[in-house]
DNA sequence: ACGGTACCATAACACTGCTATGCAATACTG
DNA sequence: CAGTATTGCATAGCAGTGTTATGGTACCGT
């Protein structure tokens, strides 16, 4: 199929530059020509590595995934699960706020193929672990954890959609980030002093791991 | 400035035809051309009267926004307050699966124009002082209805967006809409028997409510 | 009735994704 | 090792996009 290390490197380089493109320059800076600007070939290379540009966005979207990944593993593990969980809210933050257009391209266009919602849960995966141990602790009641998950995601998804289309700010964001898990946690079965102070060593945690410009 | 009728009818021609390519066929569908043919004009009318796509995709941006609020209007006020937002939730939930790509266009494309975002805190305002009730009436403690506004909207949006971009199921954004419903009404103070009764009430009173293809 | 103005139809420009074609270099085959 | 087959990309072109420049035309105020 691909034998030699050459077309990798091309393929490698036109994924490269799609989400450079995409990170600092937007949607509209991600077509055909720029990409065979960029990456010293032509356009056709698009096409015969990707199948066209739709193909292309599908694999910078798979990128922007396992990115999400990577700043999920930058949580380390405790013996506060509840912790860990809103540290991970917050590294999701990071990565959204830090790669803005990265984000819109993997969470708010329509799926292209079915196996992107496949790589999608896949990414969660860390955290719904988390909220599994938080069950077996007994900070929350026993439940689903994917159900308990989506929960969270959808918070945090929300507040991260609300901020990147401008209809909340920042501080709502860093307000509601703080008032909404503590509704959930303790919704979730979680004691209210625990959960604020749960939340509140994950701030600290997380303090350090700033956003920075990719 | 416009004195003739007949202009005033070629931009509510453009308004309109846009507002429907755009829920019918999607963003791809919204062009000058097609714009032309759909009004039996041609492409210089977008520019006097929107002056340019970007003013017209504002300009329908600005319909989806009433048509919400029009979507907010249909709820009756009754003497249960928290039922009344519950009933709104269902109401937000409902335009935007029935007009999912105008949703998109108005919530999750970053503002063009900082009145867009006046025009959303506008839309909202029924919503929030639906919440302002629930606090008068004793329901949710003492607190700023914005503040807790913006965690309901928060879950409500994430759901939605959550569903358009094929991340969530149906059934699964079902069933967090009652169980974030419970645990943020919980949160803000409410009687876990009464938010639950109050959900399940407004579930009740939307049931007709049905969402149709527009 | 006439000047002025606002509106729109036509055509063109630069740009997009995409396809057909051909060439060159690699990989298989005897 | 020679010859062939195949793969990968460069070139050029097509149909489509937003936008602009240029006219013409119908209206409005006087």
């Amino acid at each position: 199929m691909s034998p030699r290390v050459a077309d990798q490197d091309v393929r490698d380089g036109l994924l490269e530059a799609g989400a450079r493109l995409l990170a600092r320059e937007g949607p509209a800076a991600l077509t055909t020509r720029r990409l065979a600007a960029e990456t010293g070939t032509s356009t056709m290379a698009v096409y015969t590595h990707f199948g066209g540009m739709d193909g292309l966005r599908q694999a910078v979207r798979a990128e922007g995934f396992t990115r999400l990944t990577g700043y999920f593993e930058i949580v380390e593990t405790t013996d506060d699960p509840v912790s860990d969980l809103s540290a991970m809210g917050w590294a999701y933050c990071f990565n959204a706020v830090a790669n803005p257009q990265l984000y819109r391209a993997v969470f708010l266009e329509p799926p292209i193929g079915e196996e992107d919602v496949a790589l999608g849960r896949a990414a969660v995966q860390r955290p719904i672990d988390t909220i599994a141990r938080c069950i077996e602790v007994g900070r929350f009641d026993p439940a689903e954890p994917e159900s308990l998950a989506v929960q969270v995601w959808v918070a945090g998804h929300g507040m991260i959609t609300g901020l990147l289309a401008h209809l909340l700010t920042l501080d709502e964001v860093i307000e509601s980030f703080s008032a909404m898990g503590r509704n959930l946690f303790v919704g979730f079965g979680d004691d209210p002093g625990k959960a604020r102070r749960s939340i509140e060593s994950a701030q600290e945690r997380m303090r350090d791991q700033a956003p920075s410009a990719d």
